[in-house]
DNA sequence: TATTTACCTACCATGTCAATAGGCAGATAA
DNA sequence: TTATCTGCCTATTGACATGGTAGGTAAATA
């Protein structure tokens, strides 16, 4: 299940997508047009801002901006950053502990095979596609 | 994230079907073979017997047992009921209220796409291919 | 009738989710 | 330089799900 986390940083990618070229862009704005609590979005964003996707300038006429074109954004990078890991089951996870049961596990190749479809399917997903 | 609930439902169903043919097989000797409490799969053995998967008989010599062919077996299925549902979004799952932002939600028809995905991959699987 | 089994209800400890609240730091325009 | 606007940091909260444990009842058969 994708949590609203991931789902909320994509609309924030997206927003700030097509509010593209210019200035940088407040995230009260952000908050406004996607009608979510802007204190809930900062520890998002700041998230966005630590996995180097989106940059943040301080100050007066300061806000958020994108760091690349939108298609060469991957929305499993999105996701990924966000939701800790897309991984189906926790002994496939990122950091997981290998599990003792492994070698015998008759449900670990299928498993596999699920997460590589899903890894896949998000990386060829791009934020340009959704806009 | 597939939990440990739908994991050791699919443990219990290979159990059952490894140890298939002759008579009802006691809840007992599954949990010491699989090394989970006893107790604990009470709770999900409920819910496969609830949902038609296999069948239980108290009393001496009872047990539970299989219902079908290993091969009539989706893993889809098996997993859905265990785990509610296989959705990745909320606003996706079975008795979900309609979201008001469906109808511009630009997000909403990869997540269809993904979710197609996955049921089309776990119900061509089957618990015999696991064995 | 005694034993063995399934089955039912309740409880709990831990952790995550989804926010809210209050304030500090830093940069820019005036 | 100062006022203002921004990002950024640290707690705290309530609700819910996870992963169990404990104790007991009902039912069927040897």
């Amino acid at each position: 299940m994708i949590s609203t986390k991931g789902r909320y940083a994509l609309r924030v990618m997206m927003d700030l997508a097509e509010h593209d070229g210019e200035a940088y862009i407040p995230l009260k704005d952000v908050a406004e047009r996607q009608n979510i609590s802007k204190k809930y979005l900062e520890i998002i964003v700041k998230e966005l801002v630590g996995g180097g996707l989106i940059a943040g300038v301080s100050g007066k006429g300061g806000g958020y901006r994108l760091c690349r074109k939108p298609c060469d954004y991957p929305i499993g990078e999105i996701l990924e950053l966000t939701e800790g890991s897309l991984a189906t089951v926790a002994c496939l996870a990122a950091g997981a502990a290998p599990c003792e049961r492994a070698s015998d596990c008759k449900t670990l190749p299928m498993w596999a095979e699920y997460d590589k479809l899903t890894h896949d399917f998000f990386y060829k997903k791009r934020l340009s596609d959704l806009i």
